[in-house]
RNA sequence: GCGCCCGUAGCUCAGUCGGAUAGAGCGUCGGACUUCGAAUCCGAAGGUCGCAGGUUCGAUCCCUGCCGGGCGUACCA
């Protein structure tokens, strides 16, 4: 890993923990180094002196000084300042910038990996769609930030498991089962009518007729015996009409997140990996023998008011059926922390009050409050030319996710997603997104790599060859702007590790639209291959690290970076 | 009623752990292609950071109240 480039602000750290034992000032408890907003504040900031001011009775000020006094002499630093009301200002060297490009081109698609979660494993659930019907606009929307954040926490050396949880059981899969059988009933003739609660979308109708043709034994006879009362029919014959739908609506659910370009580590399924295995009996009796579940008006009940919830929650209902809160704790516990150290869940908003009694489960089997993670992301508002596009799977009414890539393609899409806080709600206009997609932000980014490959074969053609990074002089980088291009360059490992521990992959995409809107103004105004052979080469090595960069920050977006547009 | 999230430029959104003169894209207006890709560039206009207090060297950020929007508040999932 590159020496320079990775740890700028580490080295600043230490000069400063040094500065201030050297200036008999207190120790800091964490050294916060920010880029400041504005170039003539130097290339990163501390605000120390203001911290320390207090405890040092000195001015903001003096502190500032003392510390920049007994800082000792790094190759990084070229200036230190005392700015404003005391914040000291740091300006990197030159020299030592530059230096840093080959390191850049060395480390590859390496650079911006980061050691963080070395040794470490998470658990990471998104998506996870009920099995009912086709993937969604919101559903694209977590599968962006989803795996998004899969590639960011890989990137630090983390451990991932990127799951998708299928609930094929429960209330929601008997809702589907006896819609999926009314349709197939439809489907011979018979004059069945769907069920209450039951899911109109016409993926069914579609789905019914594919299954008679698998199953020529089915007809309107053999079905004749089968009753219309749930009570009295055999159980298994739902079970086998809705497993049947549930496995083809997740093939279709499975391949539309492959063309987006989002491929799980783990399909798991609540009946197979969960119920089959008892799990959630065995929960109940964990939580029992810690005495944390009682017996209250027939059912069971989880203290979760001991945890931080407002109330106790019921486990197994009076009727002697297991909640899904139940299920999932067990679920929880014995697979997900088994796997991993950390778990994090993408969720709907309309989930945001079941994490504190989900939190206070994992809490009371014993795993740490920041163990567990619940990321909501938000709803998607839909419009076509600023009028909302009504969506309701209720009425069968919703824009599909297939129908999102096709219309505006999948590197616009997962772009838009990661340009926005996940927790915050947006607004995609569909007709806008399409007719202004020459000047999407995304494409904005991609722009400046197929410019630079664009480059580089023009380079080649003129025979201009692109001598060993190692014994390139760059000297020749001697512009403000080329200077400012590398320092941007040098930010990019901080981002991506600030990124990742936050669990904020927009943050990357905000960033790369400032390198590109960095890139593209130098790029426009000086020319890279000219008369001077020299400055060429120099400047050939800026711009193979930017689109190095770019390419990287592009893959942990999960958004391909092209040599041509 | 109680709890959580959100109110930043005409629109969509950033703003890191409290930092210096609050930013970007789109849209609007005015300019730039004989030269490595004009999916680009240069310039302009555009703000009571919902409102009112508080905390401090300093508040878009933290605290309190209010206004406005969304969601939750099941022996649903």
């Amino acid at each position: 890993m590159t020496t320079t480039a990775r740890s700028v602000t580490d080295q600043l750290s230490e000069g400063l923990r040094t500065a201030l034992a050297a200036a008999g000032l207190p120790p800091l408890a964490e050294c916060v180094w920010e880029v400041p907003r504005e170039e003539a504040h130097g290339d990163y900031a501390t605000n120390a002196a203001l911290v320390l001011a207090r405890a040092a009775r000195r001015s903001p000020r003096q502190v500032a000084e003392s510390i920049v006094g007994h800082f000792p002499a790094l190759s990084a630093v070229g200036r230190l300042d005392v700015a404003g009301p005391g914040f000291i200002n740091v300006t990197l060297a030159p020299d030592w910038c530059r230096a840093a490009l080959p390191e850049i081109l060395a480390a590859g698609a390496g650079y911006g990996a980061g050691e963080d979660g070395r040794g470490r494993r998470i658990r990471l659930e998104f998506v996870s769609a009920n099995p009912t019907g086709p993937l969604v606009i919101v559903n694209a929307r977590a599968a962006a930030v989803g795996d998004s954040l899969a590639r960011l926490l890989r990137s630090q050396g983390y451990g991932v498991t990127a799951e998708y949880y299928v609930n094929d059981a429960g209330n929601q899969f008997l809702a589907l089962a006896r819609s999926f059988e009314a349709r197939v009933r439809q489907a011979l003739g018979e004059d069945a009518a769907l069920p209450e609660n039951g899911y109109p979308g016409e993926y069914l109708i579609d789905l019914a007729r594919d299954y008679l043709k698998d199953h020529p034994q089915v007809t309107r006879e053999s079905l004749e015996v089968i009753p219309a009362v749930d009570a009295l029919r055999d159980k298994s014959w739902l079970d086998e009409l809705g497993g049947w739908a549930v496995a083809r609506i997740v093939e279709g659910q499975k391949k539309v997140l492959h063309d987006y370009g989002v491929d799980f580590d783990v399909w798991s399924s609540e009946q197979r990996d969960v119920r089959d295995r008892a799990l959630p009996e065995q929960v109940l009796r964990e939580l029992a023998a810690r005495g944390l579940a009682y017996e209250q008006d027939g059912a069971l009940w989880f203290r979760a008011s001991q945890f931080g919830d407002e109330k106790d929650r019921v486990l197994r209902k009076s009727d002697g059926e297991l909640t899904y809160f139940a299920v999932d704790v067990a679920y929880h516990h014995y697979r997900k922390f088994a796997d991993a150290g950390r778990v994090v869940n993408l969720l709907g908003p309309d989930h945001h009050g079941y994490v504190t009694r989900m939190r206070a489960a994992m809490q009371a089997l014993g795993h740490p409050a920041d163990a567990f993670d619940v990321l909501i992301i938000q709803l998607v508002t839909l419009l076509r030319e600023g009028q909302p596009v009504r969506m309701s799977k209720r009425r069968g009414e919703f824009v599909l996710m297939e129908e999102l890539i096709e219309e505006v393609g999948r590197d616009a899409a997962r772009f838009t997603f990661l340009t926005r806080r996940h927790d915050s709600p947006l607004e995609f206009d569909l007709v806008v997104a399409t007719r202004q997609s020459a000047e999407n932000p995304v494409y904005y980014v991609q722009y400046a790599h197929a410019r630079i490959a664009s480059l580089f074969k023009q380079a080649a053609a003129q025979g201009i060859a692109v001598p060993d990074r190692g014994s390139v002089d760059l000297a020749p980088l001697a512009l403000p702007e080329e200077l400012s291009l590398v320092k941007r360059l040098l930010q990019f490992p901080n981002l991506v590790a600030g990124a990742a521990r936050a669990l904020e992959p927009h943050r990357v995409a905000y960033w790369l639209q400032e390198l590109a809107g960095q890139f593209h103004p130098y790029y426009k105004v000086n020319r890279v291959l000219g008369a001077d052979r020299a400055l060429t080469v120099a400047r050939l090595a800026l711009c193979a690290a930017v689109g190095q960069v770019v390419r990287n920050g592009l893959a942990l977006l999960g958004v391909s970076a092209p040599e041509s547009m």
